[in-house]
DNA sequence: GTTTATTTGTACGAACAATTT
DNA sequence: AAAATTGTTCGTACAAATAAA
């Protein structure tokens, strides 16, 4: 927990998500305070503080002063997210920020019935790195990527390896991929093609 | 900008916005150090920094270490976000953060072409409070809001005059709504109210 | 009803590392 | 090599809200 790569309070903040996610937190319930996270970890106020803000951000997690953290109560699974990903030349590059956008996006997802998402100015590698991370860590059922040829088969395999439940596939073999993996869904993809914008309609999950 | 209300660090915020907003600095141009932000505004850099913070999160800017914070080179305009709101009981109240998640989407709608939010647990008054910050804070051109009939006529009116684009009715009244206000998007919005997640496609716009 | 302890919210300052010019 | 800027981490102080004594 301490020598691994990448700051501290991202690490803390992943350390108390994946035991969120394994149940040793369970909705409505506290989490540790500032105090005590301080002396489980050996880090200072500031950096236990940084790592709830994050959850915070996300909706994982609710502060109230005089009482606590606690994990959200309510949380809504997202059945699937759609990402429709079209990249057009460096746009990516000059803003990075982009694929932060939509792990906002879906972490918003984890409160709607339905999400959709479109982005553009995407490039391969990074879009890929900040997916594997949003697979890995967020709350969502699954992802269904449908990228732009030119962002490789390879790179969309690795994502699929990441986790069950998310499937990616480049724009045109798209129909083709889902008629082997789910047939029973073949009508409804088919027709999403034909969005500018995928949507996939979803049935709400309740707590 | 000294003894109005909040907190420092979202006044610092709002302020910074406005005046990315208005043109004091275009896409692509660096924005005051920290240190220059210090000596402006007679904060501390921990406050200055957060300011910032909050508008990387939001991509509205972003930061490099060793050349600075400037506004983001790319911001594609949603033309029009779509938000419908299906409230149930006081959901709302026992998850405030919804709202927030819904403005966060909205952010990440300022990179899409086209987006699509659907919330539930969403609370009136609350609901209403973000909803204007929003109007008046993002980068869109317009936001449609579907609201369940109880959440009322007043609130939404509120919203409707915080700034133009900003069209809101509520479920049953929709269609007829709009007849009268876009006849030329009847046809359009008429059959997304068929739609349990209301998609509004748009045309994109670049810089 | 008051007081006290706990917890989070805001704000300040400082130190050092990493990056870029 | 040096200066400027952001990134991370530490520590502290006080205010505000809550819960328990």
């Amino acid at each position: 927990m301490k020598q691994s790569g990448g700051p501290m309070y991202q690490r803390l903040r992943q350390d108390l998500l994946a035991r969120i996610r394994r149940g040793e937190f369970t909705p409505g319930s506290l989490l540790p305070s500032e105090n005590q996270l301080c002396k489980q970890y050996g880090v200072s106020v500031t950096t236990a503080r940084r790592a709830f803000l994050e959850l915070v951000k996300e909706g994982v997690v609710q502060r109230k002063a005089g009482v606590g953290t606690m994990v959200a109560p309510i949380v809504r699974h997202a059945r699937l997210s759609f990402l429709s990903i079209d990249y057009e030349g460096d746009a990516w590059r000059r803003t990075p920020s982009a694929m932060g956008e939509i792990v906002s996006g879906i972490g918003a997802a984890s409160w709607q019935r339905d999400a959709s998402f479109s982005m553009t100015g995407v490039g391969s590698d990074e879009a890929v790195g900040y997916l594997r991370r949003l697979a890995e860590e967020r709350t969502v059922d699954g992802v269904l990527i449908r990228a732009a040829d030119d962002i490789g088969e390879k790179h969309l395999k690795v994502l699929e390896n990441t986790r069950p439940g998310v499937r990616s596939t480049t724009a045109s073999l798209m129909s083709a991929r889902f008629r082997e993996t789910r047939p029973r869904r073949r009508a409804r993809l088919r027709s999403l093609t034909s969005y500018r914008v995928g949507h996939v309609p979803m049935q709400s999950t309740r707590p």
